[in-house]
DNA sequence: CAAAATTAGTTGACTTGGAAAGGATTTTCA
DNA sequence: TGAAAATCCTTTCCAAGTCAACTAATTTTG
């Protein structure tokens, strides 16, 4: 069943292993709502009342700019939210969460605790938490 | 600099966060190779001996078997390895190293080391021997 | 044994992602 | 102040990924 492999042994693979797990569940119950986990990682963050750029909320959901504003194209055509020039700096865009996405956001939340829960659940909260910490601390 | 996102709390965000720097960073490194990340992990698995089938192979790095496949196919006409129809199952189909791609998974290994050493200095050997533990038992 | 079902891998149509260039605005500085 | 540089986001073009359908080979089963 399961092999000896020499990547195994990297760290960069385990990372790559379990992240496309946990996506990929993830991935799977927010296809239900028709929803990609970033456009879910951009509600949260607007929802939050976060008013970051373009820039710093694609930093934010780790994605590359175009990537970004592509996604975002496709949230707005959804009407989940729409975009807004900012004042302060007209090259600048804000994004605003329409009552759609208010909606939206509750719901798919629900899903993401429920993956992240099933996480806590394999591990325990105390692998969990530690986990949480070194990947923190890896991020740095 | 830092904002507090509420989307930070969820353990598939510290886990999406870690792949995507590592992930990047090991990227870079071997695109000086032309090499992507998953063709590498393809060399190290053939060079180890395994003799995979394709869909085996693709569960091994990570790969949905289409996009295995066309990844293949840029790795023969790369000259890095060959085809071979398996004689057990002649649906099966098996990879060949050819001697450049030997040649190119030395090379590359040394950058992916060196990727996997930066980790482990960031964290020390203590906490990185943990995580990939951790990780481990999360992808069972 | 032969038809039906299953399995392995690939192909094709479509979607998404990425690097580099582009337009617009703002900032810098001589 | 105004020309040059920098910044922000988007666009464009191309590469890579995904889903579903397809071909070929093998296995199952009536």
């Amino acid at each position: 069943m399961s092999h000896s492999l020499p990547v195994q042994s990297y760290l960069s693979y385990s990372l790559a292993t379990a992240h496309r797990k946990v996506h990929g569940s993830l991935s799977k119950r927010l296809k239900e709502f028709n929803v990609q986990v970033e456009a879910w990682r951009v509600m949260e963050v607007l929802e939050a009342g976060n008013n970051l750029t373009m820039g710093d909320l694609a930093e934010a959901v780790l994605m590359n700019p175009p990537t970004l504003t592509k996604l975002v194209d496709r949230m707005v055509s959804d009407g989940i939210v729409h975009r807004r020039m900012a004042s302060i700096d007209q090259r600048q865009v804000n994004l605003i969460l329409t009552e759609l996405g208010k909606k939206r956001v509750q719901q798919i939340r629900e899903q993401a605790q429920l993956e992240d829960d099933a996480i806590l659940n394999k591990l325990g909260s105390e692998k969990a938490d530690l986990l949480h910490r070194i990947l923190g601390e890896l991020v740095q």
